[in-house]
RNA sequence: AGGGCCAUAGCCAAGCGGUAAGGCAACGGACUUUGACUCCGUCAUUUCGAUAGUUCGAAUCUAUCUGGCCCUG
């Protein structure tokens, strides 16, 4: 009999993907891991959880160890605290501080629970692990690839974009292939206390937080100006840090005519850039520079495939060029609104994943975007 | 201090005698395993710069005052 490790989370996909592997006859643990501790972490700043209460990382524990129990599984807890600092949250701290808007969970999933708990696993001695993404993996000619889940609505591909073909081979992701309405359905004919819990959002283990705030406990304030690409000063900001391109909100910028967004960043003279309009022509890019490339398709010098720029973005054509092994040049004929630095760019064939890159450089024909 | 114009919510702004549109901002919620975008909702009633008056009824008409803008000396 096979032995698989989940990733208990204490959410109704997770307790659903125990469910789906009993079915299919494998021996089933489970592993509660536990990221971030507050209190050691020093988040005081914008957490909205009352320090006397229980947190809701606690309750989702609890929430665990009942459905381990209904489900009849061992279930283990481990910490990945410090690592989870090191490989992950320093880098997030880090490229807030250049500028730019990382994204902390796709980290996460390289770092921590494909890398650090699969390492555990594998010492707890699985065949896999499994988690409650909605992704799925199917073996094509030989070789093991990932693809997008079959509910277009909540596919979290997209976060698992940097994962290798080593890891992608020892993961199982047994919700793939159901709805989330179908998992709350299993999960309620099982008679799960989670099975009409809500959606965990907020970064992946710190959970919901008032972001500007939750920054500043680790990078401080650096105020600056508010200005269109005219010069005219419109306000004030904190931090450019704290902002990310195509964002609306928290400008503070009334008056006349449409709503302002964040169109741009001048890191050298800490000036945020904000244009007015959702369609701001300055949001909008044709090509972009990506690196940190984690490549799982087949080797190419140009390649025409669809890409994904932002989480829930529709997956757009676009054109491959490779530059070197660690970089590639995105060109899309139809513009895209606020590619971002930082953020990752997932390309795809079909609903096969086939590579995955960090938003470096964006590019509205030969003019570099002050993003 | 001669003449003209304007004062409506934090910011723009409709209203032209009949019981305060709309937009931006802000706040709340929905959506969302990043961060955004988006969507929905709330937001002047001891209220229309102040005071007095005309009228059944005034943000709307009149007078005075206050504040600001423009033109001419």
């Amino acid at each position: 009999m096979k032995k698989v490790i989940v990733g208990l989370s204490g959410g109704v996909d997770s307790a659903v993907a125990v469910i789906m592997l009993q079915k299919q006859g494998y021996d089933v643990e489970g592993v509660f891991m536990r990221n971030w501790d507050s209190s050691l972490n020093n988040d005081v700043l914008g957490n909205p959880n009352d320090p006397f209460d229980v947190c809701p990382q606690e309750k989702d524990y609890l929430d665990a160890i009942e459905v381990a129990k209904k489900l009849n599984i061992k279930l283990h807890r481990i910490d990945f605290v410090s690592e989870y600092w090191d490989y992950v949250f320093k880098y997030f701290i880090k490229e807030y501080e250049e500028g730019r808007t990382p994204n902390p969970d796709i980290l996460c999933n390289k770092e921590i629970k494909f890398k650090a708990f699969l390492d555990k696993a594998n010492d707890m001695g699985c065949d896999y692990i499994a988690m409650g993404h909605y992704a799925r993996t199917k073996t094509i000619n030989g070789k093991v690839r990932l693809l997008k889940g079959v509910d277009q609505n909540k596919d979290q591909s997209y976060f698992l974009c940097q994962l290798s073909q080593e890891q992608i081979n020892k993961a199982l992701f047994p919700i793939g292939e159901l709805t989330k309405p179908e998992v709350r359905k299993i999960a309620s004919s099982y008679e799960l206390n989670v099975a009409t819990k809500k959606d965990s959002t907020g970064v992946c283990f710190i959970g919901e937080r008032n972001f500007k705030l939750f920054l500043q406990n680790y990078i401080p304030a650096k105020p600056g100006l508010m200005k269109d690409l005219k010069g005219n000063v419109l306000g004030k900001h904190d931090g450019i840090m704290y902002y990310t391109i195509g964002q609306r909100h928290g400008l503070g910028i009334g008056g006349p005519g449409e709503a302002w967004f964040v169109i741009g960043k001048d890191i050298k003279n800490n000036i945020l850039l904000v244009g007015q309009g959702q369609d701001n022509e300055y949001l909008y890019s044709n090509r972009c520079l990506v690196k940190d490339v984690n490549w799982l398709g087949e080797p190419f010098t140009t390649l025409s495939c669809t890409a994904k720029f932002r989480y829930r973005q529709k997956d757009i054509p676009v054109t491959l060029k490779k530059l070197d092994d660690n970089m590639i040049e995105v060109t899309y004929l139809d513009c895209a609104r606020a590619v971002t630095p930082g953020q990752a760019a997932v390309f795809y064939d079909g609903d096969i994943l086939i590579g995955g890159a960090v938003i470096d450089k964006v590019y509205m024909n030969d003019k570099l975007r002050m993003y």
